[in-house]
DNA sequence: TTTCTTCCTGCCATCCGTG
DNA sequence: CACGGATGGCAGGAAGAAA
């Protein structure tokens, strides 16, 4: 220093600017990095910009993916706190939304609006015209002073409000001349700043239990040598609030239910030797032949400094999808500073059980268990997975409950850091109350499904891009990994359950349960819309290309479904499986066969090797007289007879789509969304 | 209640990219 | 060509809607 001018110099209009450019970029959808379902609305958006403003998806997106769905708000709710993000500004928002907009807001740990009801509150008309807007705006994002005290912990309290309200017709205007830092997120921020800075938030700090690195369950124990409830979800970040989800996840699990069988549960993989020398208890309880679509699922986590306690417990009342006997096997993403293994497994014993056939996967799975368990950090999580049949549930029906309890010391997580959301302790995750969870198993990220009158928080495992799907042989990439940012998703669509060696993969949306993977990835598109398949006659968009295939055979009105005793052809196999039950009183679906299915004519499907063409074999009927009016307004209901039409009109592919020119068009939407805009050629 | 329609998912044939 | 993953068609039950 030679006594050289130091000159600094701040650029006031760059947080807005940067505000406003982030907002475009949204629009434009320019590098947008997730996609958030709300109700049947998507919105796009950057991770970056929705964790500094929402402690929720600060929490969500250190371990989700790309697609969310979050149906604990309405959509049109949602879009105001989006653009209120992307733009510091609340414009014309009814006052009537505003305590739902509130709510959400503390539900999504938006300060700003978490907080809109203490300034609002005291402008008289606001919460009692339905038809007031209200727009409020933060004072302007570039003042530098106002960025600076979004780092500070400003108080709320503090907030000075200016409200102005306007007659009717005229525009009321609330500007809050506050700081607008959120208090939470700032605390969660210096506080992991402070502990483990140099992690990033992405992929480090997993906030929620069920992938709670060990040391921030130290941490937590560091806290409190108490177990202590913490909820992860919506509830759990940016609000002291406690949704309905938490109190109902509370109530379901005092009706755990009867038997308890061992479960070993550790932060790694168990062998079953393994599983009954940990602590982790879980018990089971009823025959089960399969998850059941109706399951309720709640996900207990506990943080506890106490190692013995760790135990996992399962129980479950009956349960029609379940087998009677459970091996639970819950892969999750314990990853402690020692070799601890990423997956979790919980086993409950079980008889030889149901008819359901393994996936392809099953065996390995069971033998993929066998991967050493020891955690050797002295750090433990224990896992309660409870079954409980609902009072009000019907027979089918009960819910599942998973309590983590994580168990260590201090000294055995010098990293320890972590929301102190987390730190309180016991932690619940309730998994949906009306949709069904069959298993809990290894996933690859956390998904967040909040209901009604519930919130569910599915915390798959990550899983190490290299190794298989998830056969359960984390240990090695676990122990071979210390650096747990490279512990990347390989899935964010599914976890897994392991039942009497059975997996099942779980949609981490819906919660259904599958045995083949290639069903739930078929499935999943339903709720990530990633393909569209849109009819070619009409505006119909179908998730699945075989909904399209046979909603455009309505279209046609192809009839290939012919019954060989009468010779009628139906237009599907259920209009055909009635009729032959009905008029003939067979079973079409014994052994002997009643049917014929021609090959599709009508449509270019792929057309399988032994669906037999009658024209080259023995012709039942004459091929006159059929033409298919391909009408783009109508659709040929399937209960209109086809008599005795033959099936093979000969119709080609050319005959529908005659003209080279008049192929679908597909092309992006102007929001560079995924989606695709499906132009029916005029010739139709 | 019955009938019709659509949805759903295990299964598996076919497609397709890779080596 | 072999292999493996992706795709999607099919069966037949289940659920939902309409009559
Ligand atoms: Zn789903
Ligand atoms: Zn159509
Ligand atoms: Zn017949």
């Amino acid at each position: 220093m030679e006594g050289k001018k130091l000159i600094s110099a701040t650029d006031t209009q760059y947080s807005g600017t940067l505000l406003k450019s982030l907002n475009e970029q949204r629009a434009l959808g320019l590098f947008c990095d997730v996609t958030i379902i709300v109700e049947d609305r998507k919105f796009r958006a950057h991770k970056n910009v929705l964790c500094a403003s929402s402690t929720y998806f600060h929490q969500l997106f250190s371990v989700a993916g790309q697609v969310i769905e979050l149906n604990f708000l309405r959509a049109d709710i949602f879009a105001e706190i989006l653009n209120y993000i992307y733009s510091s500004k609340l414009v014309r928002v009814r006052s009537d939304l505003l305590e739902e907009l509130i709510k959400s807001g503390q539900t999504l740990g938006v300060k700003f609006i978490a907080e809109l009801g203490v300034p609002l509150s005291q402008v008289k008309g606001i919460s009692g015209g339905a038809k007031d807007v209200v727009s409020e705006t933060l004072p302007s994002s570039s003042d530098p002073k106002g960025l600076e005290s979004q780092k500070s912990t400003t108080n709320p309290s503090t907030k000075n409000v200016v409200a102005k309200e306007e007659g009717p017709g005229m525009m009321p205007i609330i500007t809050e001349a506050f700081s607008i830092s959120s208090e939470e997120f700032s605390d969660s921020k210096k506080s992991k700043s402070s502990k483990d800075e140099e992690e990033d938030d992405d992929d480090d700090v997993i906030f929620c239990s069920e992938i709670l690195p060990p040391q921030n369950n130290a941490a937590a124990a560091n806290n409190s040598n108490t177990a202590t409830q913490t909820q992860v979800g919506p509830s759990s970040v940016g609000s002291n609030q406690k949704s309905p989800a938490v109190n109902s996840s509370l109530t379901t699990q005092t009706q755990t239910t009867t038997s308890v069988q061992k479960i070993s549960t550790n932060n790694g993989l168990l062998a079953p030797a393994q599983t009954q020398a940990k602590s982790d208890i879980s018990t089971c309880t009823s025959a089960q032949k399969h998850l059941s679509p109706n399951t309720i699922v709640a996900i207990q986590s506990m943080l506890s400094s106490q190692q013995s306690n760790s135990s996992s417990i399962i129980s479950s009342a009956p349960q029609k999808n379940l087998p009677p006997s459970i091996n639970v096997v819950v892969h999750k993403q314990h990853i402690s500073n020692s070799s601890l293994n990423q997956a979790q497994t919980s086993s409950v014993n079980s008889s030889p059980s149901t008819s359901a056939s393994a996936g392809s996967s099953s065996p390995q799975q069971s033998t993929s268990q066998k991967a050493g368990t020891t955690d050797g950090s002295g750090v433990q999580k224990k896992k309660v997975i409870t079954f409980t049949q609902e009072p009000t549930a019907k027979p089918g029906e009960f819910k599942i409950k998973i309590s983590d309890v994580f168990t260590g010391n201090a000294k055995n997580s010098p990293t320890a850091s972590g929301p102190k959301h987390i730190m309180d302790g016991k932690k619940i995750i309730t998994l949906d109350k009306d949709t069904e969870i069959d298993a809990l198993s290894t996933g690859c990220k956390v998904y967040a499904n909040i209901g009604e009158n519930t919130y569910d928080i599915v915390i798959p495992i990550k899983e190490d891009p290299d190794e298989g799907e998830s056969k359960g042989n984390n240990e090695a990439s676990i122990n071979d990994s210390p650096n747990r940012k490279r512990m990347k998703l390989k899935h964010d669509d599914h976890y897994e359950l392991i039942v009497d060696g059975r997996v099942y993969y779980i949609c981490i949306v819906c919660k259904r349960s599958y045995v083949c993977l290639t069903s739930l990835r078929r499935h999943f598109n339903v709720h990530s819309w990633e393909r569209k398949y849109p009819c070619h006659y009409c505006e119909k968009v179908f998730p699945l290309a075989e909904y399209r295939t046979k909603h455009e055979i309505h279209h046609t009105g192809e009839r290939r479904y012919q019954c060989l005793t009468c010779g009628k052809c139906f237009i599907n196999y259920q209009v055909m499986a009635s009729h032959i039950r009905s008029v003939h009183s067979q079973d079409p679906s014994g052994d002997s066969k009643l049917y014929r299915l021609h090959p599709c004519k009508s449509l270019q499907i792929r057309q399988y090797a032994y669906i037999t063409d009658p024209s080259n074999s023995i012709p039942i009927i004459n091929e006159d007289g059929l033409v298919y009016h391909v009408d783009p307004g109508k659709e040929v209901t399937a209960t209109q007879e086809q008599g005795e039409d033959s099936p093979d009109k000969q119709m080609t592919w050319d005959d529908i789509f005659p003209q080279p020119g008049n192929q679908p068009v597909y092309r992006n939407t102007p929001e560079g969304h995924s989606e695709f805009e499906f132009v029916i050629p005029e010739s139709y």
